[in-house]
DNA sequence: GCGCCAAATGTGACCGGTCACAATGCTCTG
DNA sequence: CAGAGCATTGTGACCGGTCACATTTGGCGC
């Protein structure tokens, strides 16, 4: 208890000397706690009002950063604060405002690269604005297991609701679900549905398919995601569509659930003949499955065929031989998606968004047809 | 609005007939609201109880499960909680009582492969408990980042806090901290100090020894995680350990920072002369760098040199060639984590831990070592 | 020195559960 | 049938900010 209380005492003995002598008889009764320690429990804005001798409403208006505070008022405000260590209770704020400092974000899949990368920007964005974000990982096929969460989420009153990584499912639960609060759903959209295309679809896509194009390949196959991901038919789309544009062939798209077992076995069921030179693979990870299936088949990358990833994870830039793919940049897309669901809540338009560069990256795993 | 008013309208007729006259003279006020659209706003236990003509109390004394409820009464309130499709307000609850039910986790490197997967297990964990997970996604390195989160924990009170993925950093950061409320600190403890070695230790590296050696390996070689991580040093120990309780040889210990880059340089800088035949690498990011890294300098897998990972990422089955590694149950690490929180948090004994399994994949990165 | 007005500050209720305590009602004994 | 005694229900305050409104204070012109 340094210099902070001080002014108070001096305050006290010259505001109230009448109390003095009948303080002495009651000595803690009525005293008021000096400091965080004195109080055993955190400073409510009553204590520190009663330490600033202002009343409630001024320690309010000054959290508030109301101006029109008489500077000696201020002063003691903010030795009373400091003093007591105060912080503010979040959650008693929240009854009265109805509003919180906290995003809820619905996802699933969490283990996959992409959704992680996406809950990290938005956590980070989140937090940076002063946010939480409040996980709920669900298991989209259990209809029931949805519904408990989104009664959950309706419980817990938030800032707002965030559902990151969008499939079907996702899309259709969060749809129905009525949250009384600020929403939006994050993830890549469904081009197709919203007429945004995305740079992967009008840079990447078109870089990758020239890429291969100017390695002499003409006949392409596409190994896609789920269906069910809108992510996986913006990817299938941008591919059809750039393969079109260059005049190349697509002799066909197979699918793939994402993971490298997918990938693996997507090659592993073509005939035995394989009539194209190259493969674009919807994700890194299946990519990483096909590499195994084709060198298994005793086909060579990229000698005999060629293969190209989405996504860039660290890893495929270790992949035997090192895979050339599209960068998507996840934690831009969660920042993006707390950013628009901020300026919902606030009522405000979105910041412009900053363009979401995806760029070619190219490696080992792409060549030149052989003759 | 079926049978729900019924009973209720009809009783009102019978309790209180004198009052229908004046309700006639103000049609509107006085009159409780019969259903959830009525009312416009979230129902409270007080439009509950008005309904039901109990009182808040009553009302309360059911949500908690109280049994001395008539059964008269107790039907009234089911059917007025029904009727206005009462959700409790988890803010005032917490306001009261200080508790919330929210759990506070404080995590980074959310992108790798583990503390991903930890989380996943701790949402789900503390789904099903009826908590929500508040993840605070920090950057370790940036002390003021860590300090300001923190404080943000400390305002939003939370049931409890916990820290996955464990670093030194995290743990001295959590160590430090005074969060007024259960800890727990989560992931690979340190072995060393708690003397509560994991089945890592006990089971899956002698395991793992053990194939190398009868393999015929002799001279081992460990690609280890950085040393600020205790699962690195659980794992380096380990290794030593099981190398020799069965009469190996430990050429010597390189480290890597867990990514597929670390591993690849980690090879890449040894001697031309390679003196071991096995190289056990902490988690199977880096067995994959490695893998590259012995391929560009022409050592074959398995024939020349066998690798070996931890952690059996769904990816290392597709390796080129596919990965021997042992498996961690990271899901059941962060709900193991959640169980002895929620534990803490109702000061009770945490039920006894299921087994982390960890268990030995053999693959096709080992194989006999050349004569 | 008075009065007026805006600036500065204070008062009390409220958000929606929860808690401690009070007040009924009912059953059963003597 | 009184009254003890438990079972059932009700009352009012409280948690810690926030809001609407009331009150006091200081500065200024006359």
């Amino acid at each position: 208890m340094p210099h902070g209380t001080a002014p108070l005492e001096t305050g006290e003995a010259r505001d109230a000397p009448r109390d003095d002598l009948s303080s002495e008889v009651t000595p803690g009764a009525g005293t008021v706690a000096a400091s965080a320690e004195e109080l055993g429990r955190p400073a409510t804005i009553r204590d520190v009002a009663a330490l600033a001798r202002v009343s409630h409403q001024t320690v309010h208006r000054f959290l508030q950063g109301y101006e029109g505070i008489r500077p000696t008022t201020r002063e003691r405000v903010v030795e009373a604060l400091a003093a007591l260590e105060y912080r503010p209770n979040l959650t008693a704020r929240s009854l009265t405002t109805g509003r919180s400092m906290r995003i809820g974000a619905l996802t699933h899949e969490l283990d996959q690269f992409g959704p992680s990368k996406i809950i990290q920007g938005a956590a980070q964005a989140a937090r940076d604005a002063g946010y939480v974000l409040d996980i709920l990982s669900l298991d989209m096929g259990d209809p029931e297991e949805i519904d408990q969460a989104l009664q959950t989420v309706t419980q817990h009153d938030l800032a707002g609701v965030l559902a990151l990584a969008s499939t079907d499912h996702m899309a259709q639960a969060f749809g129905a679900a009525n949250f009384r609060v600020p929403a939006f759903l994050a993830g890549e959209e469904d081009e197709f549905a919203s007429h945004h295309p995305s740079q992967l679809t009008t840079v990447g896509f078109p870089a990758l398919i020239d890429h291969l194009a100017e390695l002499g390949h003409q006949r392409l196959l596409h190994v896609a995601g789920p269906t069910a991901w809108s992510a996986a038919r913006n990817r299938a789309r941008a591919f059809e569509t750039a393969v079109a544009a260059h005049g190349l062939v697509s002799v066909g798209v197979v699918h793939g659930d994402w993971t490298a077992r997918s990938g693996y076995e997507a090659i592993s069921a073509l005939p035995a003949r394989l009539d194209f030179t190259a493969v674009v693979v919807a994700n890194d990870q299946m990519a990483l499955g096909a590499l195994l299936a084709l060198r298994e088949r005793g086909v060579r990358v990229p000698e005999d065929v060629s293969i190209t990833g989405v996504d860039d994870i660290p890893d495929a830039a270790y992949f035997s031989p090192p895979l050339t793919t599209l960068r998507v940049d996840f934690v831009a897309q969660g920042r993006r998606a707390v950013e628009h669901l901020l300026a919902r809540i606030a009522q405000r338009e979105p910041a412009d968004d900053e363009a979401l560069i995806s760029r070619l990256v190219v490696r080992r795993s792409t060549g030149t047809v052989a003759p």
